[in-house]
DNA sequence: TTGAACTTTCAAAAATAAATGAAACTTATT
DNA sequence: AATAAGTTTCATTTATTTTTGAAAGTTCAA
């Protein structure tokens, strides 16, 4: 396969993956290019690689950092910002879980609390939703914990988290 | 809280973590809906409750069965269909992560292997390239691995997936 | 402090995904 | 075999998400 032809492979799948899991096309697809450039790459460079625009490229390039997946770069002697992405892949997943965990987890879990917590009442449907949701939260902060744990170590975190959670 | 309301708002919840994990919101809300439902529900029912047409009750309750996480029941006498969900949570678990395996990692793995096995030459970027895509490859199974190791043992599986990876 | 190089913002446009609803289809009943 | 009850399909409409691009904002160098 040509060179071209298997970046531009990567870079599609990747921003597919990307946004079947909840992150943006553009976004994924940046992040792809940065994990397989040897140097760091300028807005310009990414623009021009992907076809987008300046302003999708601004704002994809800030949700990446803002979500701690790739970093600025200065480049002396240079006046515009160079950017490299995360390459140790546990630490991509620790951010991703982190993440993720924060934004979306967290507040359905505070809502799963608040309904399964404040219906009272003894008709049979009250109890049947009172017991489902609480199973639910049950189960979601059991899953949450999980991804959380994950984060709390890099190396063999799996095995720590499991003790931790067996225990 | 009242019940309606304790009810709508665990509804919308569940809708909105859906839409976030690439589920669609009213698959989900339908999901939400059948988890708390003491007996099983019509498609009436359904969308009476969330106010949504035919057409999409009908398309989101036969995803719903595609993924195996609700069943079709049928009541003696009754022309109807009714519906109920799979309740058990860990079995939930198990389904969802067999589908979007099967669904979304799978085809990108494919494509990983591929890339990352067919660029020759030896140039530095040709190089970088390999190596990270073939770094992503193997991370990205593994990833799966466990997903998958999840739907072998039902009860306790994360002990017995631990011992499984680290033996 | 001016202006050139570069970045960010955000209203509007474009692209994508989801929902509607009426017609077609299926299945059971008389 | 005709009808009624129920379900599915899919072209069209609607809603949501993403992208654009031009104006506003920064920062640095002279």
């Amino acid at each position: 396969m040509e060179f071209s032809e298997a970046k531009n492979k990567f870079v599609q799948t990747w921003g597919a993956l990307g946004s079947q899991w909840g992150i943006n096309k553009t976004m994924a697809q940046i992040h792809a290019l940065l994990m397989i450039a040897p140097e760091p790459l300028s807005m310009e460079d990414i623009m021009e690689e992907l076809q987008i625009s300046r302003g999708n490229a601004s704002m994809n390039l800030r949700a990446l950092m803002d979500w701690g997946i790739i970093y600025k770069e200065y480049k002396p002697g240079e006046r515009r910002e160079f950017f490299t992405s995360e390459k140790d892949l546990d630490e991509l997943a620790v951010k991703i879980a982190q993440e993720r965990s924060k934004r979306e987890i967290k507040p359905a879990l505070k809502v799963l609390k608040e309904v399964s917590t404040s219906v009272g009442g003894t008709s049979a449907e009250a109890k049947h939703f009172t017991e489902q949701t609480t199973k639910l939260y049950d189960f979601v902060l059991k899953a949450d914990n999980m991804l959380e744990k994950v984060t709390e170590f890099k190396d063999n975190w799996l095995a720590r988290l499991v003790v931790k959670i067996m225990k």
